[in-house]
DNA sequence: GACCTACTAAACACCC
DNA sequence: GGGGTGTTTAGTAGGT
């Protein structure tokens, strides 16, 4: 018990589970004021730093305390705490052990392939490049995170690093990224462990520190037993005792493929975080830390096991928790098995180091810096970079892989690595940073059967068999899944896991203890599991053949982050989710369901059905392509020639798009500076609508697929068009007078004007229950309110394009005048109405449009449309009954309570199109910002990108604003989106 | 109301 | 033969 309790899970952080070697050695100072800090209060008294964290821990063991789950807040104390905290931190990230060299040598498997460096180059550069972009993201919510809860200290960090050098920092923040990556998968970790952890008692939070420390205590391997129970399935191999503790890990593979995820869960929680903002933001973070923390402790493959049982039962865990000694090795009980769950291990001269989590950041760390994550400390010299390295899983080429962070490379198997290289890390690979050498060890597979059958791996658990099989990593992984499924909860949710019971139960379930070896099963829930199993191991199967149904969360189950359907579209999911885990061999359907559960954990959660989607939309849609056979079915990749071509596309019509409509434009301008000489008074016509089309519309890739589609809705985009154009040549005559502003500060005010139009006017109707297009029938009927709309909306995006030095651009009628002389200019294109602007009349409604000039207030549009009705009739009532955004398939939020129910969205759908992905795209707007631009790819963007346009058009009435704005395009852009995205392909 | 897009579900056929 | 996989079709829902 006490072993548990010292670490709890929950306790560590990402940080906690840091393991410094230095630490052994000194102190443990900080430790305790930041325990103390925890708030658990319980640890302060606890001890030293690995009783506080303990205690901490302990309370959370209990499940219910757990489940409360110390607050993100504690868990982040807990995590500097444990940083600083020598021992103890120690344990938990990894485990070190002290070691004994002797370890019982792991037999590793080379399941890795091992691979010239170069190659390793190579593929880290891409590979590892992609997932540490989602982490990036997560690091970024974390820190600020941090910030907030810790403090400076992340400051501190890059202080530090930028002290070290200035390369530091370049390593810095790649290592942030890399943090990011390893607080996924720490999340993942801790969502495992966590579920371990409530298990077992805390040991499971401890995992990773027990692990490394502690033998295992008997009682947490108990409890990983059961977990392992999970595992055993998965890896038959070790011996018995192991497969417990296997199990164990099995169960934090399990976790794993959510450790596996986690990495993606960055992402995910990017999504989610879409979903909810900031407060998402900070609770990423915290489950971020959280998760690191958890991370820590995880997973566990057999390979855990067996390297633990191997190293011997050495470390085995003695109940007593030892832990923290443990590291030394040892002991430990054989039978149980050691249980160290372990991915690798790091084997120094002085200690071992479990690598329990899918990332694992490796450099120096600088006592008073919490902010920087470093599992293995490796002294203090400062040739060594506060992040010199990173060990992660590479779910791509399903191995480990090295990636050097620190300006003064390292030597891997006595070869130079620069900085910015990733190696792939096979068995027994050598390491030397600075002046510490270690060797990267793999448990052996044999033992376990196969080396990787832990499940999981596939995506999450991905060390476990990391190179082979794959293939059969799909058949554990769908075990994982459903191990996962089972615990999920903890994975991913951690925070919500802790405070649902039922999860709790869930994992108690999973760690259960019981069974011990042999079994391991996923007790998701129902599990049978104890079932007698045969005795051996593993076989999860045998398990399963129970076959847990998946499980079926209620809502408090399913952290509030999770319960919303992603809004993007499959296509977008599938586009990320293999973007960033495919291997160049492609992704097998499992792993791709495992990848997608990894970026948006909402698909643990939600009732099957999805995947069914998720097949579908890689038979339609052509982005996605069958790369090559194996086993059942086959490994899916991205037709990147597809999406290049569509890409250029998109570009093409993009760059046709703003050429026309900078034409556009500049004849506007002529022709309004010719009507305003001219005063005639008729000029109605202004001349060639400029192609209503050119209304700037950059056709994106699917709009141009779409064309075809388009040329039939011409019809319909005339009144758009024709108000895109009136819009348009309205906000040149506003801006006409630019006040020295530069073209490109107008061009964000235009935008942003017209998008504010656009929203404001939409929205308005909305609430006014007006079907149709408003901003046409406003046009038509009240020219004035709308030009008064658009001053308003300029003086307003002056204002914030220029934080306030320019407060209007435009002068506002005080009531009656408007400044319309510009705006008399203009008429509406074609049709009809020709506003007449003449009269400024209209002030009322001007008037509070024009409120501010500089404050836009839609309000008034209300008003507008009240009254208009005439034109159309608006049930006010029902429409307003309805959100007034327009969210795309939204369903979800509402429903989202109800996970299962389907809320979603979008997606692709190619069909004809063919283009299959276009449609998911849409989406991406909001990816875009988020993810996509990080990704850089676009990714989703790419497959989907098409379908973005689509997307769009639904997300442009919500964003539209973000998005004109955020972009900055020019107005016409703005209007293409404005109106109706989906008019993209109506452009054409 | 017609069309689209996106999604879901189900039926089938394949393959292991 | 069961189950995963891949394809196809039908139906639905929300939006334009
Ligand atoms: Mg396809």
């Amino acid at each position: 018990m006490d072993a548990i309790q010292h670490v709890p899970n929950d306790t560590k952080p990402a940080e906690l589970s840091s393991y410094d070697i230095n630490d052994h050695m000194m102190e443990e100072n900080d430790v305790e004021t930041q325990i103390g800090a925890l708030a658990a209060g319980q640890a302060q008294g606890e001890e030293d730093v690995g009783m506080e964290i303990t205690d901490t821990a302990t309370s959370h063991n209990d499940e219910s305390v757990f489940h409360g789950v110390p607050s993100i807040e504690e868990a982040d104390i807990i995590n500097t705490n444990f940083e600083s905290q020598p021992n103890e931190e120690q344990q938990v990230q990894g485990i070190q052990e002290e070691h004994v060299d002797d370890a019982p040598s792991l037999e590793l498997p080379d399941n890795i392939d091992h691979e010239d460096l170069s190659r390793l180059l190579e593929l880290d550069t891409k590979q590892g490049g992609e997932i540490f972009d989602a982490d990036e993201i997560l690091e970024h919510a974390m820190r600020g995170e941090a910030e907030v809860s810790s403090g400076s200290e992340t400051g501190d960090e890059d202080e530090e690093d930028k002290n070290e050098s200035g390369k530091d920092e370049d390593n810095e923040d790649e290592d942030d990224d890399e943090d990011d990556d390893d607080d996924d998968d720490d999340d993942d970790e801790e969502e495992e462990d966590s579920e371990e952890d409530g298990n077992d008692k805390g040991h499971a939070g401890n995992e990773a520190s027990q692990q490394i420390t502690e033998a295992p205590s008997r009682d947490g391997r108990l409890a990983r037993s059961n977990s392992v129970e999970k595992d055993a399935t998965v890896s038959p191999k070790v011996a018995a005792s192991d497969a417990e503790d296997i199990r164990t890990s099995s169960v934090a593979a399990i976790p794993g493929e959510s450790s596996g995820s986690s990495l993606k869960a960055q992402r995910l929680f990017k999504h989610e975080d879409e979903h909810s903002p900031a407060a998402i933001l900070q609770e990423r973070g915290d489950l971020m830390r959280r998760k690191r923390h958890d991370s820590l402790t995880p997973v566990m493959f057999q390979q855990h096991e067996i390297l633990m049982s191997q190293m011997q039962g050495q470390n085995s865990i003695d109940e007593d928790g030892v832990q923290g000694q443990q590291g030394e090795n040892g002991i430990s009980l054989p039978d149980e098995q050691p249980t160290i769950s372990a991915y690798a291990r790091l084997d120094f001269q002085s200690f071992t180091f479990y690598v329990q989590t899918l990332h694992v950041i490796i450099g120096r760390r600088s006592e008073n810096d919490f902010s920087h994550k470093v599992d293995v400390n490796l002294s203090p010299s400062k040739s060594i970079s506060r992040r010199h390295a990173q060990i992660f899983y590479n779910f791509g080429t399903g191995r480990f892989e090295l990636s050097i962070i620190g300006k003064n490379g390292a030597f891997v198997d006595d070869i130079f690595v620069e900085r910015g290289n990733t190696v792939p890390l096979r068995n027994k690979t050598k390491i030397q940073i600075g002046q510490i050498p270690f060797q990267f060890v793999l448990p052996d597979q044999e033992k376990g059967e196969q080396p990787q059958k832990s499940p999981e791996p596939p995506l999450s658990a991905g060390p476990e068999e990391l190179d082979s099989k794959v293939k059969e990593e799909n058949e554990s992984k769908k075990l994982l899944e459903e191990i996962k499924t089972a615990s999920p909860v903890v994975s991913d949710t951690n925070i919500t896991l802790e405070n649902d019971p039922a999860i709790a139960a869930a994992h108690a379930e999973i760690t259960h203890p019981k069974p011990i070896p042999a079994k391991p099963t996923l007790p998701p829930q129902p599990q049978p599991q104890p079932q007698p199993q045969p005795s051996t191991v593993k076989r999860e199967r045998e398990r399963r053949p129970p076959k847990v149904p998946k499980k079926v969360y209620s809502l408090e189950e399913i952290p509030p982050e999770y319960r919303t359907k992603p809004t993007c579209s499959y296509s977008a999911l599938l586009t990320e989710c293999i973007r960033k885990y495919s291997s160049p061999k492609g992704m097998s359907l499992s792993e791709i369901y495992a990848g997608i559960r990894e970026l948006f954990p909402y698909y643990k959660y939600c009732p099957d059905g999805w995947q069914s989607s998720v097949r579908h939309n890689l038979s339609l849609n052509k982005s996605f392509r069958k790369v090559s056979k194996e086993g059942k079915g086959w490994l899916w990749g991205l037709d990147e020639d597809y999406i290049a071509e569509r890409e250029r596309q998109k570009k093409k019509q993009a760059e046709i798009a703003a050429a026309k409509a900078a034409a556009a434009q500049e004849r506007l301008e002529q022709q309004q500076q010719q009507r305003a000489r001219k005063a005639a008074s008729g000029s109605s016509s202004s001349g060639g609508r400029y192609d209503g089309k050119s209304n700037g519309r950059q056709q994106s890739i699917s709009q141009t697929l779409a064309a075809n589609r388009a040329t039939d809705k011409k019809s319909s985009m005339n009144d758009h068009q024709r108000t895109m154009k009136y819009l348009q040549e309205q906000l040149i005559i506003l801006t006409k007078n630019r006040k020295g502003l530069s073209n490109q500060t107008i061009a964000s005010i235009l935008t942003q004007a017209l998008a504010m139009t656009i929203n404001q006017v939409t929205q308005a109707a909305k609430n006014k229950g007006i079907s149709g297009n408003p901003l046409t029938a406003l046009m038509d009927k009240n020219p004035q309110h709308l030009n008064l709309i658009l001053a308003a909306a300029v003086n307003a995006a002056t204002s914030k394009a220029t934080n306030g030095k320019v407060k209007q651009l435009v002068n506002m009628p005080s009531s009656s005048e408007n400044s319309n002389t510009q705006i008399k200019t203009q008429t509406p294109s074609s049709q009809t109405t020709k506003p007449s602007y003449s009269s400024a009349t209209n002030s009322n409604k001007t008037n509070t449009s024009a409120k501010g000039s500089s404050s836009f207030d839609p309000t008034s549009l209300s008003r507008f449309f009240q009254p208009r009705q005439p034109t159309r009739v608006s049930p006010p009532s029902s429409s307003s009954s309805k959100p007034t955004i327009p969210q795309k398939r939204t369903h979800d939020q509402d429903g989202d309570e109800s996970s299962t129910s389907d809320d979603s969205p979008d997606s692709d759908d190619e069909e004809e199109n063919t283009d299959d992905g276009n449609k998911g795209s849409g989406k991406d707007d909001d990816d875009d910002d988020d993810d996509d631009d990080d990704d850089s790819n676009s990714s989703a963007s790419s497959g989907d990108d098409d379908d973005d346009n689509h997307n769009n058009g639904k997300d442009d009435k919500k964003s539209s604003n973000e998005t004109a704005s955020n972009r900055g395009e020019e107005i016409s852009n703005v209007l293409g989106a404005g109106s109706n995205t989906d008019t993209n392909d109506s452009q054409v």
